[in-house]
DNA sequence: GGAGAATACATAATCATGTTATGTTTGTAA
DNA sequence: TTACAAACATAACATGATTATGTATTCTCC
């Protein structure tokens, strides 16, 4: 989008490589040890450059952070949406596709590491204007445009997308939280954590069909 | 419950001062800043103490900011509590009782600093050790009392108290986050949020009794 | 009631870690 | 080919948590 290049440039496919690399380590080092713990040191050892790299392209270790945070989450958005048109695409209806995008980030959710670094390290980390930004352009975003697309079909009519979003997803985030750390038994815990939220929204959906 | 003394002890009553101290000091900077932007010092110089004393009682800067996070924690249990048993007191059933306590911790979200320090801060900071053991101890046991309460009386039969605890705690924190930092406005903004939560909630009790 | 021990701090050094100041190389445009 | 800027490397720097050590006060026990 911003201009075409007719001739590459050696320079910007080489800061393209080392920002991967350093994106690739520090995802390694944040999810596994947890923001503090990760020593920027370790990181640029890791990806095989020095901090002089790092603060050159993100400025500080917080935006190092930022980057890692948003890229992930904006996989898991892809993920969930592929979820939710998979439904769509086998006939299914926009409620069902809901709820398969919902399954989709419960799943992701199995993960503890993953779960630290999305819902504990990047709010405390990267203060509430960043990550709402953030979260506006990815998770938020996604639930809220998904909550639309329902709401479009006569469902969860009269109340505010943006908040209802907000709702759900901190219910879908208390969800993820009830899964136990180890891995045993992961599975048992997400069919019954699922069942809970479907219960909720579908019994959110039915009262609101009555008023 | 420890012992009865029999003979006062002049150093622990400091000691019990002091801390008393040091905890409103951290309190004061641990919401207004955030942890990572506190310094000991400063706790310490508002407390009309030196490090010394800190690191003698808590054993870190994490020690104290633990002791601060379950001091409140236990406030709002309480008050919660305390609505909940106002209710009853007046007659109301174990439902409206119910709700009473999740309007009062909605309210105490008002708070946009008190949210930080207790929804952001704490798990990040405390680790999921640490953290879960506070709120086993405070906000997750008292709502898993609370809603014991209600299958006692019939409603949310068939759901793991447990987990349903953290379902509801964790759409009670969505709806806190959605509430907006500035000061107007809150006040519509909680009452559109306790509404969708209601919802939810009466939702699933509606849709459990059926079958 | 005095010696010893333990508690409750104060003070100053230490240490770990993020950040920055200053090169140095390399590609690119003129 | 020269000048300039982006992309790093290296080493010094700054900040803030932690700790090692010292001291006074209080309690215990003989």
């Amino acid at each position: 989008m911003t201009e075409i290049p007719t001739k590459r440039d050696g320079r910007k496919e080489n800061a393209n490589a080392t920002q991967a690399a350093l994106q690739s380590a520090a995802l390694r080092w944040f999810s596994e040890q947890g923001f503090e713990k990760a020593p920027v040191g370790s990181i640029c050892a890791d990806a095989g450059v020095t901090v002089g790299a790092l603060y050159h392209h993100y400025g500080d270790k917080k935006g190092l952070f930022a980057a890692v945070v948003e890229q992930v989450d904006a996989q898991l958005v892809q993920a969930a949406m592929a979820a939710s048109q998979g439904v769509i695409a086998k006939g299914g209806g926009a409620w069902d596709a809901f709820l398969a995008s919902i399954d989709t980030v419960l799943q992701a959710g199995t993960n503890a590491p993953m779960r630290r670094l999305m819902l504990v390290d990047a709010p405390a980390v990267l203060g509430a204007q960043v990550w709402g930004d953030i979260r506006q352009r990815q998770g938020l975003g996604a639930m809220r445009g998904s909550i639309a697309a329902i709401q479009a079909h006569g469902i969860f009519q009269g109340h505010d997308a943006e908040r209802l979003a907000r709702i759900v997803l901190g219910a879908l985030y208390g969800g993820m939280d009830s899964l136990p750390d180890d891995e045993a038994g992961v599975q048992d815990a997400l069919a019954d954590t699922r069942q809970c939220l479907v219960a909720m929204l579908e019994g959110l959906r039915n009262k609101d069909a009555l008023a």
